[in-house]
Order: C-alpha cells, then structure tokens, then sequence
DNA sequence: GAATAATAGTTGATTTTGTAACTAACAAGA
DNA sequence: TCTTGTTAGTTACAAAATCAACTATTATTC
C-alpha cells in the first residue's frame, strides 16, 4: 500500500456497479448475440416494443434512457430484419410508429422468457427481501424515481 | 400492454445494473475527465497504481478486471503524461512494473479525495447498513466473492 | 537443448459509441 | 405570413472498445 488506506477501489460504488452491470449482461448477452445476432441496444429497443406496444422513437428513448442515436440504428437495423415495421405518423410526420411484426414478436416472445428465467436465476443468490432492496436502490442511483 | 405483464423491463436486474452504473460514473467522470483529459481506463490504471503500489499491467489487469489492451494503452498515456514509470522486469523480461511518479501521485491524491467525497456523497441516499448489503450484493453480482 | 507451447504486452483492423451538425416538420409570435 | 424557435430523427465524423494477429520472452517436453 502506498497511502494509509480504508479506501478500497474495490469497495468504490461507480466501480462496483459497473462491474456487477458488466457481469450481469453478460451472461443474457449470450442469448440475444449469439442467438440472433443483436446489440444490446437493438433487444432493448424490441423489448420496449414487444412490452410496451407499438411507439415513436422518443418516447423508447424516454423509457429506456437511451441516445436518439443509438435509436435511430437500431430501429434502422430491426427494421432491415423485418423485425418490425415503421409508419409515419400522420398527425406529426416528423416522427414515426414504431410496431414490431409477426417474426419480431416471435424474437421478442424467445427473448423475454430467457430474460425472466436470467432474472429469476440471478435472484437466486438472495433473498426476496435483498432483491427487493437492491432494486429499490438501483433505482434511486439510477435516477429513476 | 402487448402481453399480459408481470415483467417490466425497467425491473430487469441487468438494465437497471447498467443505468446505475451509468449513472454514478457519470458524475465522479467530470472530475477526472474534465480536469485531467482522462479516460475511465486511464484512472482505474491510476488508481489501481496508487492504491495498491507499484504492479505489472497483468496484475493491474486482474484486480480491475480489465482487457490488456485496455490497459496497455491506458499505461502508454499515462506514461507519455509523466504520471508513471515502466521498467522491465529483470526476472521476467516480458513484464514491466509500473510505478506512480511523483506528478502522477499527486494527480492520484487528488482524484482518490475526490472519489471519496463522491463515495459519501452516494451512500447519503441510504442508511449506513443498506450501503453495506449493497456492496456486498453487488460483489457477488460481480463475481469478486 | 531443440522444438513446442504458453505468457506479457503491443499493434492494427473492425465495430460500436458519442458528438455535432444537419434535414424536415411543426409551433408560436409579430 | 414570415420569422424564429423547437422537435423527431438521421447522418457524418471522431473517439473508444473489441477482437485477432503479432513480437518477445519464458516454460515445458521430448
């Protein structure tokens, strides 16, 4: 040690949570890359989709906490793979509805239920008490509530 | 709702793990980003120096768990800034130890103040012990326990 | 002690992200 | 209506991360 130290870089917050938030996509990470060859920002935006239903781009934005540009390519890629469809929306035609098609909503189905059996497994580790907290505190750092 | 739902993609463990993570670097990343041109790399490579003592890039690589080419490139700026030394290992020519110079010490003393001050700055939102469960879920998200 | 494998670290090519500038459409006020 | 401002989304360029191939050195095995 080179300082009189009770300051552990291990035990620093933002890097802790980057670590745990690298690990933890990591393993889904398989699932949605290997499988259909997708970035982490296109499952996220079918997601919002398959969850939510048909939406512009901005309002995935709002929701996901995501760039506009990261958006924009990954609806451009979805698209290309006819995962889902885009219709100007006639009321404001700067912005577009955004809606997933048969094969994107068969994607998102797979998908999904990986991602709740990945959760449940992660949850494992604890106690339903623990996950509740730790939601509740990944919110409040993340600026959600 | 597409789905009849039980799962919100604003729950899910690795989502909201990345926009925690997001979030609370974000903050400590205007210090060392704006005040020293420093990339995230560059100061866990620092740190790491600082912290713990003059160590090879393999060892560093380990601890912060980060790609080599991460942080043979972090080593290579800092090194041109003059904030650390590499000398070949005579035992194992293949290896350089690095160690802090005094100007990349005190750059170190200034940032570890600073991540302090943010670190208590954090666990204000939450009482001491849910700061401790916290950690210590986020280390076995990590994968470090 | 050659030959082969493994390791520390670097470099280059490719991919992905981030930033800023841009187009097209709408909104509001004079 | 004309100007000015704002918004949705795209694109181009720069910065950074990822991946694979490479050099130099050490370890292993026959």
């Amino acid at each position: 040690m080179t300082e009189k130290d009770d300051f552990d870089l291990r035990n620093f917050m933002p890097f802790l949570l980057n670590l745990a938030a690298e690990q933890s996509s990591l393993g889904f990470q398989r699932t949605y890359k290997n499988r259909y060859g997708m970035l982490r920002t296109e499952w996220r935006v079918l997601f919002h989709l398959g969850n939510y239903g048909e939406m512009t781009a901005k309002e995935i934005g709002e929701r996901a906490v995501m760039h506009k540009t990261k958006i924009s390519r990954a609806v451009a890629k979805l698209s290309q793979r006819r995962y889902l469809t885009r219709t100007r929306d006639e009321r404001d035609r700067r912005s577009e509805r955004l809606a997933l098609t048969p094969a994107g909503l068969v994607v998102y189905r797979e998908l999904r239920q990986e991602a709740e059996a990945y959760e449940a497994q992660l949850g494992k580790q604890f106690t339903a008490g623990e996950v509740v907290l730790l939601r509740m505190m990944l919110r409040r750092l993340a600026g959600l509530d």
